[in-house]
DNA sequence: AATGAATGAGTTTTCATTCAT
DNA sequence: AATGAATGAAAACTCATTCAT
């Protein structure tokens, strides 16, 4: 957490109250969802005027996207710093989920709340196309460096449909991790991973899949 | 022989009213989303007045409720009425992610959307709870009989995610199919039936899982 | 209380039915006052159909006029049953309060809940102005039957004042022991007469009425 | 030298709006009733939108609530301010009687009629508690002040009664006042004082009080 | 640069009342 | 005689958004 900046502190530099009022906005958006949260609150919670919210952040539309925007670009970076390109595909693959599950258990006002809302509200799919297409892509990367390594090559939208299957199991294992607040992210991840890279087949005949190191 | 039809479509009786504001529901809340759509609309929809609304199903609220249980209910009996219990594991699961997938993509208005809907709006969690835990307990009931059939056994917990990581990847891939609406729901199916039942793993590996009936 | 008729009994004679509507009709309107009183629960409580309601006793500012008239009617008889015009004027008085106030004590959800009700509601101005004037001219006869006794005369509309005064102060008083279920009501009579009859003036100097009978 | 009184009436201070709304406020209540007021009439009539309405007083509830309590506080600083603590008991009555006859009868709009319709609607019961405990207090404090010049003592419970007494003759003779319009106010108060200080007893045989002063 | 004042527009919800059977 | 079905009309309340200062 952030310490709170006092509001006496007045006629601060744009990008900081920008970041103030996203602040405000994650987490009000967060707690009540996107109808229920008014610009009232959100203004109020950042400490400053409404007509700064929009003439800064733009109207709540735009303001809830700039909020997921920037949450996902956290995740986002937070996922690419753990991978590294050179590892085997399992060893990636791995690493990804942890970071995933790593971060959304760490920011539960976040990028999964946020996306999760935004994702049954037609006028926030816009937003929603962009974001989960940033995730598509990393993991279609992934795969696709994978394949090139074994030499093999196979049609891009089977691998799209192989990218939103891993996203979607993601998100959800991480809503059961929202959840239950008492369930630890990396036991997640590892269960996540045995099923995603094993499938149910090797799974429910006892195979088992391990991380290699304890971190 | 059949009872006569009246000529004016007036005075019905409750139980056919009360389907056709479902029917209307249904379509108004899967096009405009829980909060856009309007009790107004769903009234005109549903050819009505909106008192009549209220008066046989309540609130809004209530009546998304009244919704998602209904596709619900319709989806898991379309799912049921396709798995049978004593195939092969794999054999259980592909028709049940078949029928899954056909029925998500005969009723695009249905099930999916009111659900994904749902999800983000903190006023219909309770909803989405019961849901949900219905799927996974179709899921989880389909796992466990497999590992019975392996004369093996697996933490409640455990599978508890692994049905999360299916259903979710399952949605995922809905979703793919309904912003695709030129595929295929069976090769949707396929598609998933690889990853959920192969695993990433020897997905890379160029292993292929194929349905053994031609239906 | 009646006992309740069961309402397997159909078909029952009209003046029945009005009775058991009326009764449904004091018992909600007293409990939620007129407004927030709907005719779905009178006609619920009275065990019968809302047209019924409509055809027997009218729309709902006449269904409240028929209570207010009832009730008051019935009180007035009470009050009638209990002064006898021969006796004294302070005796007369002190009978009339008396009656009135175990009246209202006894009925403590009948003809003083109403009225106090109908008295701010301009729609139901005219039952009010009626059954207040049967009251005032309760009080009036019996003043002006104690002057005709002392050989006096005065102005009809010096006599209305008081009438009101005193009709006013014995409704404020019904109020304090409406709001006050403990207290007896035949010592809150005593008190009202005590000041109705001395005065303040003779009161503060610890002049005292005290009724003659036991009873 | 006087601030400049703005051409056009927009953008007005807080409290001015304030005033402004509930001057409207009284208004319309008084002629229409709480329930039978709309917000919307309100606001039109005040000349300023809905949403400010809400926005500075509350729901209509507390609207009302503030309109009750503002006449009421000018009704009492009315009293207030012709009672002279150290007059005679029946001076002091008198006065008070005669300033509240006079407030009521140049108010026809202001507190009688508010804390009429008060009265009998349950959501305000809580208010009309407040208010009219501040007139039985005034009341009260009078007859206690005039019990104590007379090295008197009486039980807290019978001046409450008393209290009330007074208050509801005093009221209703303000309706007798509001329905007579062509009614003079002092000339009210006369008869209500008589009604109040000598009593019935004395009044019937012919006694009277007359006030001392002219004005 | 910053905000208090202001509103248009829309929503859910309720209720008295009446047909058609 | 009796009622389930049906509705017109209105009211309270909220909110995103913008002026004027």
């Amino acid at each position: 957490m952030l310490a709170r900046v006092p509001t006496s502190f007045k006629r601060l530099p744009r990008a900081v109250r920008e970041q103030q009022m996203l602040d405000a906005a994650v987490k009000v958006f967060s707690r009540r969802g996107y109808h229920a949260a008014s610009m009232d609150e959100i203004a109020d919670d950042a400490g400053i005027s409404k007509p700064m919210v929009y003439a800064y952040l733009g109207a709540k539309e735009e303001l809830f996207t700039a909020c997921l925007h920037r949450e996902g670009t956290r995740l986002m970076e937070a996922i690419a710093a753990a991978v590294e390109p050179d590892l085997p595909a399992d060893e990636q693959l791995w690493r990804g989920l942890r970071a995933f599950f790593r971060f959304v258990g760490a920011h539960r006002d976040g990028w999964a709340v946020l996306y999760r809302q935004a994702r049954g509200e037609p006028p926030l799919a816009g937003a929603v196309v962009t974001m989960r297409g940033r995730m598509i892509d990393v993991v279609t990367g992934l795969l696709e460096r994978a394949l090139a390594a074994r030499g093999r090559e196979v049609r891009a939208s089977e691998l799209e449909i192989m990218a939103y299957a891993l996203v979607g199991a993601s998100e959800s294992v991480a809503d059961w991790l929202a959840d239950h607040p008492e369930a630890d992210a990396d036991r997640a991840a590892t269960r996540m991973m045995n099923v995603a890279w094993l499938g149910a087949g090797q799974l429910l005949d006892g195979e088992l899949w391990r991380p290699a190191d304890a971190g």
